[in-house]
DNA sequence: CCTACCGATCGGTAGG
DNA sequence: CCTACCGATCGGTAGG
C-alpha cells in the first residue's frame, strides 16, 4: 500500500493532464514542475523518476477497470452482466478521463517489465468480456457469427470512448452508456429490454 | 504535387514503423537514420524538419480515407453506402497499418496550423457517416434513438481497428470487415441482407 | 523546495 | 551522404 500525499496527487493530476495532451515523451519534467509552480529539480523530492508517474497513472486506471468489473459479481446472466460491464467501463473512462487517455495512449512508453504487466492485466480484463459473450451465445441469448470478433467489437466501442468524451460536455454519461449498451445488445442479436 | 523519391519513401516507411511503436516524440532523428543506415545529419538532405515526416504521414492517411469514401459515389442507398464506407475505412487501416496508427495516435503532435487542417478534414469525413445514418433513419432503414451517437458508435468500431489489426495475422481483412459490418447493421436496427 | 550543476542527447546546420 | 559541430534542452543529482 502506497501512501499518496496531497502534493503527490497534485503531481499525478498534472501528469495526467499534460501526458494526455502532449504525450509522455512530449512532456518534460520542467513542464510538470511549472504546473505545480516549483523548480524542475524539486519534483524529485516526490518521485524517483519520470516514468514512475506514468506507471502510477496506468496502474491506477488498470485497477479501476478491474474494480469496476469485480463489483459486478457473478450472479447476473450474460445480457445483464455485459450491460453492467459496459456501463462500468464507460463510467471509469468518464471519471478518469485524463488518466484513461494516458492509459490507452501511453502505456507503450513504459519499461518492458511494466508494459508486460499491463498487457497481461488487460488480457485478463478483456477475457471477461469474451467469456460473457461466449456464455450468452451458448445460452442462445446472443447470436453472433464469431464470439471472438464480437468481443473485439464491443471493446472497440468502449475503448474509443476517451477520444470523444468531453469533460465539459453537459450530456450525462449515463445517457451515453445506455444508448451504447442498447446498440451493442442489438448488434449481438439480443433484444434490448425496453424496446 | 510532390514527387516522392524512393529514398524518401523508405524514410517515410521507417518513420511509420518507428512513430507507430515509440511515438513521434519517442523517436529521434538518429533512430530514423539508423533504419536507413546513414548518419543522423544526412536525413536533412531529404527533409527540412522532423515534423515534416509526421505531417506527410498524417496527410497521406487523411487523403486515403477521403479517396476511399469518394470512390463510393452517391448512388447507393443508406445501408449499402454505410457498408461501403465501413469496408473502405477498414481496408485503408489494414493497408496502411503503421501510417494509420501514427495518424490516430500522433496527429496531436503536429503544429497548430497542421493540426487544425487535419481536424477539419476529419470532421468532414465523419460528417459523411453522420449524414448517411441520418438519411437511413429518415427512410426508415435504420432505427436508432440518436443518429449522432449512432455515428460516434460506428466510428468507434472503425477507429479502434488499428489497435488490434496484426500485419502478420492470417485472417483476411475482408472477413473481419464483413462481420463488423453485419454487427453494426444490426446495431442500427437494419436487417443484414444475408441473415 | 531551491540553486546550481551534471553528462547525455536532442533537432538541425555548415562545408565539403 | 559524411564529418564535425551548434545551442538548447533533456532527466536527474548534490548540497543546502
Amino acid at each position: 500500500m502506497v501512501t499518496i500525499t496531497d502534493r503527490r496527487m497534485e503531481l499525478l493530476t498534472a501528469a495526467g493532464t499534460l501526458f494526455s495532451r502532449w504525450g509522455y515523451h512530449g512532456t518534460t519534467v520542467r513542464d510538470l514542475a511549472k504546473e505545480l509552480d516549483v523548480q524542475g529539480g524539486s519534483l524529485y523530492a516526490h518521485i524517483a523518476a519520470k516514468e514512475d508517474l506514468l506507471w502510477e497513472i496506468v496502474d491506477r486506471v488498470a485497477a479501476r477497470f478491474q474494480e469496476g468489473a469485480d463489483a459486478i459479481g457473478e450472479s447476473l446472466g450474460p445480457r445483464e452482466r455485459l450491460e453492467a460491464l459496459m456501463t462500468a467501463h464507460l463510467e471509469t473512462v468518464a471519471a478518469e478521463l485524463h488518466f484513461a487517455t494516458v492509459f490507452f495512449n501511453e502505456w507503450q512508453c513504459l519499461s518492458e517489465k511494466r508494459r508486460a504487466r499491463i498487457a497481461q492485466r488487460r488480457d485478463e480484463y478483456e477475457a471477461m468480456f469474451r467469456r460473457t459473450i461466449d456464455q450468452g451465445v451458448r445460452q442462445g441469448i446472443f447470436k453472433v457469427e464469431s464470439p471472438k470478433f464480437a468481443a473485439i467489437y464491443v471493446l472497440s466501442v468502449l475503448n474509443w470512448s476517451y477520444q470523444w468524451f468531453k469533460p465539459t460536455a453537459s450530456l450525462p454519461i449515463e445517457g451515453v452508456a445506455k444508448q451504447f449498451v442498447a446498440l451493442t445488445l442489438r448488434a449481438l442479436g439480443a433484444q434490448a429490454k425496453n424496446t
